[in-house]
DNA sequence: GTTGGCATTTGCAGCGCTGCAAAGGACTAT
DNA sequence: ATAGTCCTTTGCAGCGCTGCAAATGCCAAC
C-alpha cells in the first residue's frame, strides 16, 4: 500500500496540511488537543515523514559526505567510526566516498560532481589533492580538509600538530640511546604535506639532541600501508649500516616494517625498535605491540562534524580555522620491549 | 548564484524543460541538432541536474543503505571497500551505517525508520537481529543479508558454506597432526547462527577424521573481536592441559589469541597453531602470519550488489535466494610454521 | 462594545524534476 | 489528395513537503 502522506494525516485528523507539518516539527504555538489528535492520526496510519520532500522544499539534503582515501585503512576506517554517530546526533546523515587517493575523483567530488546536491557539506581527507587543487574548489561547498594542509583561508583544517608528534616520537627513540634512526614514510611532492611535516620534526629532535641526520636513512614511500613498509624496510635492512631504530610514518607502515625485521630472524626492539604513527588498534594486539603516536580521534571527529555545521548553517563566508587536536606518545613493546 | 535549472537551460536553448530532460536522460528520439543546442546550454550555464528533485519526482532516492555492525572491523572495511564501487557502477550511492551490533538499532533500520525514505533498498549484515525479528521487517524494502542466517523466503542471502569453511579449517589443522583442538567464539543465542555453524564444521572435522570432541575445548564469547580472542586464549592457557591447535572464528580472535600466547613466551605453531576466518589484510602481515578461511568477498559484494537492485528494480516479491560465494583455505605461518 | 495583540491555524505557491499522454510534423502508402 | 505511421517535442500535473504571510479566533484592555 502507499506510503501515507501528511495530507492524509490532515484528513484523517481533522486540521490542515500544514497544522500536521507544524506538529511533526515541533513548531511551538500547537495547543495541545491539536498536537495530540495528530499525533494520534500518525500513530494509526504509521506516518513516517518523506525525507526526500522536504529535503527538496528546504533546499538541504541533511546528509555530509565523508571522503577518505582508502576505507580499508584501519586509521580512515576508526576516524569514520567517530564521525559518524558524531553527525547522527546533529541529525545529520554521513555518505561515505572513497577516492583510493585518485586526484579527479577527489577534485570532482569538491566541485560538487554529479551528485553534487545529496550534501550540504564535506569533510575530506585528501590524498591526491594539492593545495592548489583545494583552491579551485566549488567555493559554495562548505568544506572541512582533516590532515596536514595548510589552511588557505576559505576552508577549515583539523589535524594535529604532526612536527611536533614526529619530533615526540624520534625524540623517544633517541631517549632510549638510539642512535641511527631511519624514517620510512617521506613524500618529496606538493601531495606529501603530511609527510614533510613529519620528516622535519625527524630533523627537529635530531637537532635538538644534537645528533647528526643521516639523510640516507630517510626513506621515501608512496603510501603509507604495510607493503610499503615491508619493502622499505627490506632496503634499509640491506645495507651494510642498518639502523638501530625507525621512525614509521604510519604504524600500517610501522606493521610491515616489522613483519620485514622478524622474517629475517632479527629482533624488535632489541635489534631495531619501531614506532609507528595513528594508534590503531591493530598496535595494541600485534607482536610485539607497536609504539606509537595516538592522535585524539575522537576531538577530531567531534571538531569537524561541530565545525561544518557551523558553516553550514552559518552565514558564509566565514575565514577558515585551523584546529589542532592533541596527541600523545605511547609507548609500546616495539620501543620499550617485554616488560 | 543560483544554482541553473532544467527550466534555465531549456529557455537558453529555446527548447521546452521537457526536452532538457529527455536529453539529460538519453532518451533516444532526440534530434542530434536539437541535442548539441541543449548540450551547450548546460554547458554554459553548468547546469547539474538536481537529484533530490529527481528522486522526488520518479519516488527513488538512487542510494542504497549497508548496515554493518562494525565499520572498524577490517572484515567489514573490506567489504565495504568493494560493495561501494559495485553499487556506483549500478548508478547507486551507498549509505553506510553502523548499528554496534544494537538490536533495536537494526530493527529500526529494517523497519525503515525516520530516515526511510533515503534508500531504495538494504544490504544488511546483521549481528543483534534474530531470524525473527527480520521476519517482522517492513516488507517493501528489498533486502539483501549477508553472513550466515537461514533465509526465511522473503529476502535475499548471500553467504559462503560456513560448516564446509569450518571443517576445512579443522581438517587441515587435524592434518598437521594436532590433536586437541580447541575452538574460541561459539556463541549459543539465537542470533549466534554464524557461530553455530562454524562449531558444527569443527564437530565434522572431527567426525570425518575419528577424533573425539572435547566439548570444554569449545569457548564461547561474546564477539569476535581481538580482546575476547585474547581473554578465550588465556582461559586456554590456563588449563592442565591446554590445546595444541585452535581454530579461531575470525581473524581478529586469532590475532588476540596469538597475542596471548606469546605474551606467555609459547611459540606459535610449535607449541599451538592457530587458523583464524576472514583473511583480513592483517593476517598477511602480522607475526606470525595467520593462517585462514578467506571468502570471496569481491563475489559477496558483487551478488548482494546485482541481487539488491534486481529487487529494487524488479517486480515485487520475489522468492528469497540462498547464495553461497566461494571460500579457500589460506594455510600461513601459524600453522605451517616458517617455511 | 470595540480595538489591539497574541496564539493558533491555514492557503498558496513552489522546490526541480519526471510520468504520461497527446500534439505536431514529416513521411509513406493507398 | 487522404489516411495512417512514426519520430520528435511539448504541456500538464504532481511527487510530498515547507516558507511565507495572511486569516482566524480568542482574550484582555480601553
Amino acid at each position: 500500500m502507499r506510503d501515507a502522506t501528511l495530507r492524509d494525516v490532515a484528513e484523517l485528523a481533522g486540521v490542515s496540511p500544514r497544522t500536521v507539518s507544524n506538529v511533526v516539527n515541533g513548531y511551538a504555538h500547537v495547543t495541545a488537543a491539536t498536537r495530540e489528535k495528530v499525533e494520534r492520526a500518525i500513530a494509526e496510519l504509521g506516518y513516517r515523514p518523506n525525507v526526500l520532500a522536504r529535503n527538496l522544499a528546504n533546499g538541504r539534503s541533511g546528509q555530509i559526505a565523508v571522503v577518505v582515501p582508502y576505507l580499508d585503512t584501519p586509521y580512515f576506517a576508526e576516524l569514520l567510526q567517530a564521525i559518524i554517530p558524531a553527525a547522527r546526533k546533529s541529525g545529520y546523515n554521513v555518505l561515505i566516498d572513497q577516492t583510493d587517493g585518485d586526484r579527479q575523483h577527489e577534485g570532482e567530488l569538491i566541485r560538487r560532481g554529479s551528485r553534487g546536491f545529496l550534501f550540504d557539506g564535506m569533510i575530506i581527507s585528501p590524498l591526491g589533492l594539492s593545495q592548489q587543487d583545494l583552491s579551485v574548489r566549488d567555493l559554495s561547498l562548505p568544506l572541512v580538509v582533516l590532515g596536514e594542509r595548510v589552511c588557505d583561508g576559505t576552508f577549515d583544517h583539523i589535524g594535529i600538530d604532526d612536527v611536533a608528534a614526529s619530533q615526540d616520537a624520534v625524540s623517544h627513540l633517541i631517549s632510549l640511546g638510539r642512535k641511527r634512526i631511519a624514517a620510512i614514510g617521506d613524500q618529496p611532492y606538493a601531495t606529501g604535506e603530511a609527510a614533510q611535516l613529519r620528516t622535519r620534526g625527524f630533523h627537529n629532535a635530531h637537532a635538538a639532541a644534537g645528533l647528526p641526520v643521516d639523510e640516507s636513512l630517510i626513506i621515501r614511500t608512496p603510501r603509507f600501508n604495510r607493503a610499503d613498509g615491508a619493502t622499505a624496510m627490506a632496503a634499509l635492512l640491506d645495507r651494510d649500516d642498518p639502523p638501530d631504530a625507525v621512525f614509521c610514518y604510519s604504524d600500517l607502515v610501522a606493521s610491515g616494517a616489522i613483519h620485514t625485521i622478524l622474517e629475517r630472524g632479527l629482533r624488535v626492539p632489541e635489534d631495531i625498535a619501531i614506532i609507528g604513527y595513528d594508534d590503531i588498534e591493530d598496535g595494541r594486539y600485534s607482536h610485539p605491540t607497536i609504539s606509537t603516536i595516538s592522535p585524539d580521534k575522537t576531538a577530531i571527529a567531534q571538531l569537524a562534524v561541530e565545525r561544518l555545521i557551523m558553516r553550514i548553517s552559518g552565514p558564509q563566508p566565514v575565514a577558515g580555522v585551523e584546529l589542532l587536536a592533541k596527541h600523545r606518545l605511547i609507548p609500546r613493546q616495539s620501543t620499550l620491549g617485554r616488560s
